[in-house]
DNA sequence: GGTAGGCTACCGACCGATCGGTAGGCCATG
DNA sequence: CATGGCCTACCGATCGGTCGGTAGCCTACC
């Protein structure tokens, strides 16, 4: 269960394999969801039999957990540690706005899906584990729009519920958008920055905001 | 099977008693998700056996349409119904996200929030009727827009987008608000309307900050 | 260089429990 | 005595998980 990944860093088939049957198992819980998915499926999709795939996994649960956390791996890496350090509060939010948005839409991210979806699943330890990771860039965001107030860059708001308008306009896409749709990603990123932080008041002093 | 529900308008105890077993269905599916709760917790929840349960509905799928519906029908009541006729479209909006975050929190109705956990769960028809519903709704809403936008109340966003942030900010509120956490509904209700559509940038018109 | 030992990665068979669902009977009320 | 409302008892299928066993490969030792 897992030890290979433990080992040294020369060692690099053993834990492609165990990424690769992490990616699998996201798409199937992704697909169907946690409870919905078969550890059965799961098992087959990854050309393996149940006991098979329990050489590598330590139960159904424990699998998931090993999923949110690479999925915050993941969204950390690619956003977290991409906007921290902009200096200017409101590029700050605006970036990872834009990074934020592209991680759901990616279709390459299922694990950040199952991270949104499934926010009641787990249960004890585990759940207090990823709860706090999201904690991190709650804090993170809230903070910066508190910076942002403070510069005068943009109006007095609550930064908690600024937080969470911003979290649901920006996580609530994976549940209708569609990569073939009618709106394209860029065409999303651009809207919804456009939205929040241009705001929907008209301007007093006019300023061109078609393109 | 639900036949009496079906009957005549005049014919009352029977179909209290269904919709308290929608209630209480409805309250285990919210709690531990359709596929985490079995057709023997719910049963047992409505203190009958499996098979006197089996007696009122169809099957587990029904009975997860039946909730949706009866969802979608308070929605409407309690929301749709009850800002579609006013005239001035951005108090319309307005209206609109204040009924919709009390729909969200108020924790009577986890039909709705099962509306919105469980958007793929169902299949088929079924899924589409729903579906149909829903796109009421998200249909009005992007015509409020386009009316404030020519009107000259709101700037020119892409209505479509405005409608999904306008939604994702309102209905993600189920995963992650606490009815007796620090943020109270009306708070919530200000807060939302404020970020969303009194807009983030500063007032070109001196607007004293402090207050 | 043959072979013994050990290790990784896997399988078939099986576990008890539970799944959604049903057939048929029982009993109170009208 | 008929029906509504519910029960006991049961169905086959599947659930998450574990068992002993083994094919194939690598290493060590004679």
């Amino acid at each position: 269960m897992n030890q290979a990944v433990q080992g040294r860093e020369g060692v690099e088939l053993a834990p492609n394999r165990y990424r690769e049957i992490l990616e699998i198992a996201a798409r199937m819980i992704c697909e169907k969801g946690y409870e919905g998915a078969s550890i059965q499926q799961i098992a087959q999709a990854c050309g393996l039999t149940k006991a098979g795939l329990y050489y590598h996994i330590q139960s159904k649960e424990h699998l998931l957990v090993e999923i949110m956390h690479y999925g915050m791996d993941l969204f950390e890496e690619r956003v977290l540690s991409q906007v921290e350090s902009i200096p200017d509060p409101l590029e700050r939010l605006r970036t990872a706005m834009a990074k934020n948005v592209l991680m759901v839409t990616s279709d390459r991210t299922k694990e950040i899906t199952i991270i949104l979806h499934e926010h009641a699943t787990l249960t004890g330890d585990e759940l207090d584990r990823i709860n706090t990771r999201k904690k991190r860039y709650v804090r993170f965001l809230e903070r910066s729009f508190s910076e942002a107030i403070a510069t005068g860059q943009i109006r007095r708001v609550d930064p908690k519920v600024a937080t969470f308008a911003f979290l649901g306009a920006v996580n609530w896409i994976y549940k209708w958008f569609q990569p073939d749709g009618h709106i394209s990603e860029e065409q999303l990123v651009r809207g919804m920055q456009d939205v929040f932080f241009g705001g929907l008041e008209p301007r007093s002093s006019a300023k061109p905001e078609g393109s």
